[in-house]
RNA sequence: GGCGGGGUAGCUCAGCAGGUAGAGCAGCCGGCUCAUACCCGGUAUGUCGGGGGUUCAAGUCCCCCCCUCGCUACCA
């Protein structure tokens, strides 16, 4: 049993922000969660080095270019430390292994007929620097800067995408390929108005992977690009590695992207004979105010600063509970504090504290040997049947609401037998009970708040972690007389 | 313009094989007091975007309109 998991690469012109955080949080609590369910998992992360931005951003920076994507690619490989990223593997597009793959590649579409000579034309903005389509033919304006274009044409090869129309249209139709569902109409639209081939050589772009032709050609950064989720797993350079993982399972990627990852990469497999990834997940933007979160617009959210005040885990937590993955979220400081206090304070840690303390104060700190009765077992089953179905169609805030409504079962339950009571009988059965829970429920959270998980595993007095036995220790009664340790507040409660 | 989503409690949304509206959060009342002033119970509120139609019965089906969002090809 394999998982392939990829995020996109990431471009290191740009600095990381929370939608780069986002993404490849989520790629990492569903890594996280097959591992637990005893799959083999290869988690793909990376950068995307090549091309005219970075090459200029190098120069004005007058850095050597390797110096300036070695730096850049560094602030991303901390920052997924700092996050906790469980990848597998950091692959980078300027790595000579990958530029290999990419040539061959290249190399086998020419071969095959896939790519062949054309005039590539456009409007091209030489303030801008870049390629765009105005909206007026007759009298062409870049749509950014509002001045006029210039028709250019230079002789480029294309990838003769339109040969898999009806393929492309086929598999999508009949596959969980479009994820979420609403995309499926948008993309299968797009292609049933007809699909134009793509160039993917450039001239005029110097800091790329050079086609293997007599000219002098550089690769298009999208291609080389998309060609990562291939060489990062091996492909033509270790077979044992590619045939096992290949094809991806899921690959997480935003939804400015789809046009790249739901029609061009899949022509590029369909050209290479190669098996489609099973489902690839478009997710949705952060908005701050209404707008797109971004630099330019001043309203950024930094992760740091977020850890910072809340923690690694409230801010995991947060972006995958807030909102159904797909779609676009509202993220203020107060609509964070609200969900921190609410689910991480009031529901689970005090649940996790008021127990504690008494298993303290009523049985000197000793877990009891009496195992959970049946009506906990039986619910704790049904609850996880439930949070595995989710977590299997990537409904990442739907799995975290049946987690919770089981929380405030064992909140209720708490309550209703009151073990704080003078004269209350069963108060070992009862606390174990709640700490069966408490340790299910910790069990399921495990891939969305690694670090709060051990730390509450640790207090419970539970041996290993919480991952290092998986699922499977749903099943397994708690041992007899373990020993809790000293209690702190995981998640304090914010003003 | 074309295609596709949406418009339901203060907020975020669920409900849509048609049978007089639900959840979470916020609010209010009460209980409890082991606990991070927490937890538990109870509870109000809605002309279900507007209009027309089908039906014994329509957020739920049909038609028209309004508003809103997305997609409509090569920036990574």
């Amino acid at each position: 049993m394999k998982v392939y998991i990829t995020t996109p690469i990431y471009y290191i012109n740009a600095e990381p922000h929370i939608g780069h955080a986002y993404t490849t949080i989520a790629a990492d609590t569903l890594a996280r969660f097959y591992r637990m369910a005893g799959y083999d998992v290869f988690f793909l992360t990376g950068t995307d080095e090549h091309g005219q931005k970075i090459y200029d951003a190098a120069k004005k920076q007058n850095v050597s270019i390797k110096d300036f994507v070695d730096r850049n690619t560094e602030t991303y490989r901390k920052l997924w430390n700092m996050l906790h990223i469980s990848y597998t593997r950091f692959i980078r597009t300027t790595e000579l292994e990958h530029e290999e793959t990419v040539r061959n590649i290249f190399t086998k579409l020419l071969q095959k007929g896939d790519l062949y000579k054309d005039d590539y034309t456009g409007y091209y903005c030489i303030p801008c620097e870049s390629y765009a389509i105005p909206e007026d033919e007759n009298n062409p304006l870049c749509p950014d800067c509002k001045r006029p274009m210039n028709k250019i044409s230079e002789p480029s090869y294309f990838f003769r995408i339109s040969k898999y129309t009806k393929q492309l249209e086929k598999y999508i139709e009949e596959n969980n390929f479009v994820k979420p569902d609403f995309r499926k109409n948008e993309v299968l639209n797009f292609i049933r108005s007809g699909l134009h081939d793509v160039s993917i050589t450039r001239k005029n772009v110097e800091w790329g992977i050079s086609a293997p032709v007599s000219e002098n050609y550089t690769i298009y950064v999208w291609f080389d690009a998309l060609i990562n989720y291939l060489s990062g797993i091996g492909y033509l350079h270790n077979e044992n590695l590619f045939s096992k993982f290949w094809p991806p399972d899921v690959q997480f990627i935003g939804k400015d992207i789809i046009r790249f990852h739901h029609i061009i990469w899949p022509c590029l497999l369909f050209a290479l004979d190669l098996p489609l990834p099973k489902t690839i997940f478009a997710h949705g933007w952060w908005t701050s105010g209404k707008d797109k979160i971004s630099k330019s617009k001043g309203n950024t959210i930094s992760p740091e600063k977020i850890i910072d005040e809340y923690g690694l885990d409230a801010l995991r937590y947060f972006l995958l509970r807030e909102v159904p993955f797909g779609l676009d979220g509202e993220y203020s400081e107060d609509i964070f504090k609200k969900r921190y206090n609410s689910d991480l304070a009031n529901d689970l840690g005090n649940l996790v504290n008021r127990t504690l303390n008494l298993v303290e104060t009523k049985m000197s700190g000793i877990i009891g040997n009496i195992p959970a009765n049946m009506e906990i077992i039986k619910i704790t089953g049904e609850v996880f049947e439930k949070y595995q179905a989710k977590m299997q169609k990537i409904a990442f805030s739907e799995a975290l609401e049946e987690i919770w409504r089981y929380i405030s079962f064992l909140n209720r339950f708490l309550d209703e037998k009151a073990p704080w009571r003078e004269g209350c009988s069963n108060v070992e059965e009862i606390l174990n009970n709640t700490i069966y829970g408490i340790r299910s429920a910790i069990i399921m959270l495990t891939p969305f708040i690694p670090d709060a998980s051990i730390r509450i595993w640790q207090m419970l007095g539970l041996e290993e972690t919480p991952e290092s036995n998986g699922f499977k220790l749903l099943n397994q009664k708690i041992p007899e007389g373990i020993k809790t340790n000293k209690r702190e507040i995981i998640f304090p409660r914010k003003k």
